[in-house]
DNA sequence: AAACATTTGTCCGTATGTATA
DNA sequence: ATATACATACGGACAAATGTT
């Protein structure tokens, strides 16, 4: 069997990139919990590495909003708050729904049925109640309509605020319903439509109304 | 005579934070040109210190887009396109919009009269063509906005966008007119009247706008 | 093709400044 | 309050990678 060549990333990885990764998956996932104290001689010998490339993976993660550093005094993992869905969603929700405003030009055959795919998918996640994967499928569904937007701009910030609504729900046991199935459906529809104003209007309102889903599943 | 205490910021500036600022000055205002390639130990010398917080703020820079690095090979900055202004102001517009709407249950006659002596300030400047002038003082004027808003998330968007616009702004001599003045203007009076929906729609078209004032004004 | 020059990525030592006893 | 321990910010050197002759 011939060795498969890996034609996408034939680039070195550097230990950098492969640091701050590593470092925002602890992060969001709970490994690093909030308010920990960040040394960097350990998260360097943790990872095999000096203190350089851990270094500069904390500046990147700073301008994110994952870290806080302290210059001179200390860096730490920032809290994580409830109330801060309040923050990060009506964003998210104007970026989301600007994407699908973009999208209704460049629409085609392929992104609906991507489209439709993924919510097939996300839809059989609930149903066996697996909730991990069905963030993962959710998150993949708006994904298609950021790319298809095609806006480098709109996408790095989604990509930042994505990554903080996923450590919140992360930290919250939050899980999605089937309402959020309906919702995908309705979205679709309207693209297909070429409705630009309904599909806007569904979108915001569809992460919008993720901030009291939130708080309604407050502790029992 | 007793020394100044520097009350206001008793904390050192670092040289990493001096390096990313005046770099990203340089690249703002074509001091370092469009496709220029940055060789770290150069600026580490022009700016006297050493290639560490020359490559930290590259990075920082690189997020934010104004440079791009290529591992291995190169640094340099990014390229300028008028065309960036379709990819740049209907996400500042959308974030601009939404601020505005965050702000109608926090105004209180502070923010008001701030808002109204920016204008003033900006309509002077325009009246005596002083447009560089203008162009911050226009800048001001939406910060107070973005400010009172009180998003973190929306303030540090807002900032790198404002940042390439700003960058664009300078590289094709735009000027802003006295039609902005009554934009501003319509703001505040919905503002005013609490009337979240009308402000949103002015302030997103306001920007929007742009997008055609920046192509009518091609080169003569 | 191979050795060279250049530049980047990484490592680690040191000085400055902070917190604690 | 002084001194001690310690973490960070920065500097400078080495190593790996690129492209050049």
């Amino acid at each position: 069997m011939p060795v498969p060549i890996n034609h996408a990333k034939p680039i070195r990885i550097s230990a950098k990139e492969n640091a701050f990764n590593q470092l925002q998956q602890w992060i969001i996932d709970g490994t690093l919990r909030p308010e920990e104290k960040l040394n960097d001689t350990e998260l360097a010998e943790a990872l095999g590495v000096s203190r350089t490339p851990i270094r500069e993976s904390l500046q990147l993660l700073e301008v994110q909003g994952f870290v806080e550093m302290f210059p001179g005094k200390a860096t730490q993992v920032t809290k994580v708050k409830k109330e801060d869905i309040i923050d990060l969603l009506p964003p998210l929700a104007a970026l989301q729904a600007l994407a699908a405003e973009l999208v209704v030009p460049n629409l085609n055959e392929h992104i609906i049925r991507n489209l439709e795919d993924m919510n097939e998918r996300f839809s059989q996640a609930i149903q066996i109640e697996n909730y991990f994967a069905a963030l993962k499928l959710d998150e993949d569904f708006h994904q298609i309509i950021i790319d298809a937007a095609n806006n480098p701009y709109i996408t790095a910030m989604v990509a930042t605020l994505q990554a903080h609504v996923r450590r919140l729900f992360y930290h919250n046991s939050i899980v999605l319903t089937t309402h959020s199935i309906e919702d995908h459906a309705k979205i679709i529809k309207h693209l297909k439509n070429h409705d630009t104003t309904l599909v806007s209007k569904i979108m915001r309102d569809n992460w919008l109304n993720a901030i009291e889903e939130f708080y309604s599943r407050e502790r029992e």
